[in-house]
DNA sequence: CAGAATCCCCTCAGATACTG
DNA sequence: CAGTATCTGAGGGGATTCTG
């Protein structure tokens, strides 16, 4: 019974903002990919916003973090794990869901939104 | 494309204090469900958030609402609709997901917990 | 009973600047 | 390149009081 506590604290965590978007882009991406690559990608997020979240995600097991610091300048990547792929494919669920109740949803005015590319 | 939007839109309401514990409160009742008695059942929520937890939902579409000014005192319902259910069924993946993936998640520690009815 | 009206607090996010 | 360190502002949540 009590373990679903954590459904609370998971939707709290994912539902911070830049966390599914960031979660979106390294499951397009499959490959490992570097901070800074997410940062370009996810447009206006902050470095210390990105560095919160990634933390958060790997301290929940959604991602790997992998750094190699024989190189200059350091080389720090990120990839998604199997727990990770296997929530965000609960986040296309909702989704469906959405197109399915929410008919009458704007469509956003930016030409390249990060948050549409889900 | 843009509908997509309306996801991060969902998560960022339903992850909001009190929602999902509300909604599933009003599932596992079926019926029409008095403001008191959700009250009652949701233990510590104030008035005021209830109250503007309801009205969002029903904003969403996600619950309905009906007000009985006949008699005295006021008899004022609430119960879900059925993309409100469609939704709940959405959030029992999540629990499903952290039940396999969270396997060392601590028990809460109150005897009661409306969190962990869900 | 079913809320509305105030007031307060505290966290989250962003801007900016700086470092190994 | 990959972050950390501060500071600031906004808003979401709570406590309390009041009302039709």
């Amino acid at each position: 019974m009590h373990e679903t506590c954590t459904v609370y604290q998971t939707l709290e965590y994912i539902s911070r903002k830049w966390t599914m978007m960031t979660l979106f882009e390294m499951r397009r991406n499959e490959d490992w990919i570097r901070f800074s690559d997410l940062r370009t990608r996810l447009g206006d997020i902050t470095p210390k916003i990105l560095s919160e979240r990634l933390k958060e995600l790997e301290q929940e097991g959604l991602i790997e973090h992998r750094v190699d610091s024989s190189t200059v300048p350091i080389k720090s990547e990120y990839h998604l794990t199997q727990s990770g792929y296997e929530l965000t494919d609960i986040i296309l669920d909702v989704k469906m869901w959405a197109l399915k109740w929410k008919i009458d949803n704007k469509p956003c005015e930016r030409l390249n939104c990060c948050k549409c590319r889900l």
